[in-house]
DNA sequence: GGCCTTCTAAACAAAA
DNA sequence: TTTTTGTTTAGAAGGC
């Protein structure tokens, strides 16, 4: 067991030797400390209860998004730090009391496939490269830094990226500068027009994947009793962490892939070698876990959030986003 | 069923 | 000569 340490990369756009964790925006207030108890490095937001098929808009308020002046441009990946934290992220969290551990040798090992298409692959890789033009070789080294799945395949989806990077209109050969150049080939390009339409399927697929994945095939919720001290449609800002460690244990039931024994209220984060990065949460996202006790909705969020009480009001988004608020694209997408 | 997209495999040529 | 890169073709699978 290690703790979740993981950085950014130096190559990363968002990688910051002075503020890797401590990015803000200049339009908004410092954040206010946000109330976190001492023995643990989980935050939870308590959001009202809201029928998930109440419709309404996933769109930030204008002013929330004011700054997305091309929405076509991926730099909103890192850009959104005014809103959460820029920091590496546990990708689980614990909670209060669940019922019996996971033993830790009946998780799953190998990592799944990805969703993402290889020419959303190749989007990621190159719309993170500083440069934003990578070599055939930068971009196998990025698909398969961010998605482990790659490490252990057989190549052929290597020839499937060639494939994709030589058919796809999406994405332009460049010539290196023989002087310059090291190593062989190209160097490739997003072409511009057609950032859009890669942008747009990168975000329903990582939508599609949360909902999907996440929460449409989340495990039944507890069907305990109502034990009355809330009524639908109360708001608790943020929830009594006491209080609902008091609560009978229930079948909280993370919406994430992975699972880990939780013995206490302790944060013990484990990332394994292997395990599937986000590249979106590398891009300085935060990944949201969801989960439901009673008619509530608990939002609990990674260790050293500091989640300043502006973000609090961006995140209580109505409740269709919250569904889909597994995936920042939402929070961050608002008015496209 | 047809069309489209995506994935996979394979063959081949050119470049380093 | 070997490896990598780039192109092309073909077929299968899945979604709409």
């Amino acid at each position: 067991m290690e703790k979740y340490t993981q950085a950014l990369p130096p190559h990363s756009p968002l990688y910051s030797p002075q503020n890797n964790s401590e990015a803000r925006s200049p339009s908004l207030p410092q954040p206010a400390s946000f109330p976190s108890s001492p023995t643990t490095q989980s935050s939870y937001l308590h959001f009202t209860s809201t029928p998930l098929a109440s419709g309404g808009s996933h769109c930030l308020s204008p002013s929330t998004v004011s700054d997305q002046d091309d929405l076509t441009c991926l730099n909103w990946l890192h850009q959104r730090g005014n809103l959460l934290p820029l920091q590496p992220l546990p990708k689980i969290s614990t909670l209060p009391q669940t019922l019996d551990p996971i033993p830790v040798q009946q998780l799953p090992l190998s990592p799944a496939k990805p969703p993402y298409s290889f020419s959303s692959l190749i989007f990621m890789a190159i719309e993170d490269s500083p440069e934003k033009r990578l070599p055939v070789k930068g971009i196998y080294e990025w698909i398969v830094g961010n998605f482990p799945y790659y490490r252990e395949a057989p190549g052929g989806w290597r020839n499937s990226v060639r494939h994709n990077l030589s058919l796809s209109k999406s994405f332009q050969r460049i010539h290196r500068d023989k002087s310059q150049s090291v190593g062989k080939g190209s160097l490739w390009r997003v072409c511009p027009e057609y950032r859009p339409a890669l942008l747009e399927v990168l975000r329903k697929t990582h939508y599609c994947h949360r909902t999907n994945i996440n929460l449409l095939s989340k495990p039944v919720l507890l069907e305990a009793a109502d034990n009355g001290q809330n009524t639908l449609g109360e708001t608790m800002e943020i929830s009594d962490l006491d209080s609902l460690s008091s609560n009978p244990p229930c079948s909280l039931t993370p919406d994430h892939e992975e699972l880990i024994p939780m013995e206490s209220v302790e944060l013990t984060e484990v990332v394994g070698e292997d395990s599937e990065k986000d590249p979106l949460a590398d891009s300085g996202y935060i990944e949201l876990h969801y989960y439901q006790y009673q008619q509530y909705q608990y939002l609990v969020l990674p260790g050293d959030s500091e989640l300043d009480l502006e973000s609090v009001e961006i995140l209580q988004l109505d409740a269709e986003a919250q569904e889909a608020a597994g995936s920042l694209l939402d929070l961050a997408g608002g008015n496209h």
